[in-house]
DNA sequence: AACTATTTATAAGA
DNA sequence: TTCTTATAAATAGTT
């Protein structure tokens, strides 16, 4: 524009273009900012030259994530990247998912039954009575152990009584273990009204190991069973 | 720059605004492809003028991602990874909610029951006959439904042969109606057996608008009721 | 970086 | 909005 037109087509010697670049980016710039302060324009400038030198221009009046908030806003944001898409699809199929698996459940909550045919009705019903079937197999099978678990709990309790008893006899025979004298009335340890502390008193060694096995610390459950 | 030096300060009149922003805009825009061109940049644009309307230039070189990502990486910020984030959040947000849903409904199939309590099960038990007994209940109304249709097409269909052999009778007595001859025996036409073609044989007009209505046409599906 | 001949952009008017 | 045109501004090539 200036002694001699050029061609608008890449300068080749990279000397003339750097320089070129150079004067033109400020020149640029510097419409840039006419504009911006002339118009009450927001305006953003990045360019980078071919060796990937970054340049950038904001217009004073705005911040680089003002104008970028701004322009995704305006952008309606979804153009973005491939990427970006892929996840809103994937966004919207799982939406979709979920409403028809809430729709599922509901028919298996006996609700919207409206729409369903006489076949479909009569399968769903099947379906039902199965899964009852199941829920009651199951049911019946934790019931079972549950039972199994209490009744080995009364065995074990059993023989930790039968064993401590036992003991105590042998102990009131052998004159070598002092006795608690309770006018010859031993009901409060045999009805084991009160095990722990008197079966202590009478020496048995605090860390007795058929006490302290799971069953024995779970005797306390030992009255909800019947 | 022409007729006129101006001042750079924001132009008060908002149509002189709007028509220099236009004017400017498109030399900006051309500036910066020439830049581009000459130069072999990339040059991205964008801009917002006292409106807010938004204008973007970038170069043809390139892509608007390809510029921001570009960008990105030069700035060592993420300009978007606030929405990209929040949009990952949503998604594994949704993929839970779709599992739970899976599951409840592999636990309406009667599968998956191994991690569910005693009350649970009741729970589900429960459920399931109360959607037995709904599906029942709109099996019923269905099935209702359709034993009514089908009385009201044996009730006409019925109608209709009542009518057709008074008809047959009234034109038998009448002797401007010829008889066909099959020695006295009706019994084919009494008995419904091959009705169509012998009626019209008899001189019943074809359109004859009884034989013609929603009913008659439906009088195929009789045989299958019972 | 400065100069300057020349091209280009554009303000004001139509 | 677009065109016109006088003039301001930008800049290509040179120093």
């Amino acid at each position: 524009m200036a002694r001699g037109k050029i061609q608008i087509k890449k300068i080749e010697n990279p000397t003339n273009r750097q320089v070129t670049y150079s004067k033109r980016r400020n020149g640029l710039f510097k419409k840039a900012n006419e504009l911006s302060v002339l118009c009450d324009a927001k305006v953003s400038i990045i360019m980078f030259n071919s060796n990937d030198k970054l340049h950038e221009y904001i217009s004073p009046s705005t911040t680089r994530k003002q104008l970028y908030d701004q322009y995704q806003k305006a952008m309606a944001i979804d153009l973005w990247s491939a990427h970006y898409e892929k996840m809103q699809e994937t966004l919207i199929r799982q939406k979709e998912v979920s409403r028809n698996l809430r729709r599922e459940i509901r028919r298996r909550l006996g609700e919207c039954l409206d729409d369903l045919c006489l076949k479909d009705l009569r399968d769903l019903e099947d379906e039902m009575e199965n899964t009852v079937t199941n829920v009651r197999v199951r049911k019946y099978k934790l019931i079972t152990n549950q039972i199994d678990t209490c009744k080995k709990k009364v065995k074990s309790a059993e023989q930790q009584q039968r064993y401590l008893l036992q003991e105590f006899d042998a102990r009131a025979d052998d004159p070598h273990y002092g006795v608690v004298d309770n006018g010859g009335e031993y009901d409060s340890v045999i009805g084991y009204s009160n095990g722990g502390p008197h079966i202590f008193a009478l020496g048995l060694p605090p860390n007795h190991p058929n006490l302290h096995s799971g069953a024995g610390s779970d005797l306390t459950t030992y009255p909800l069973l019947d």
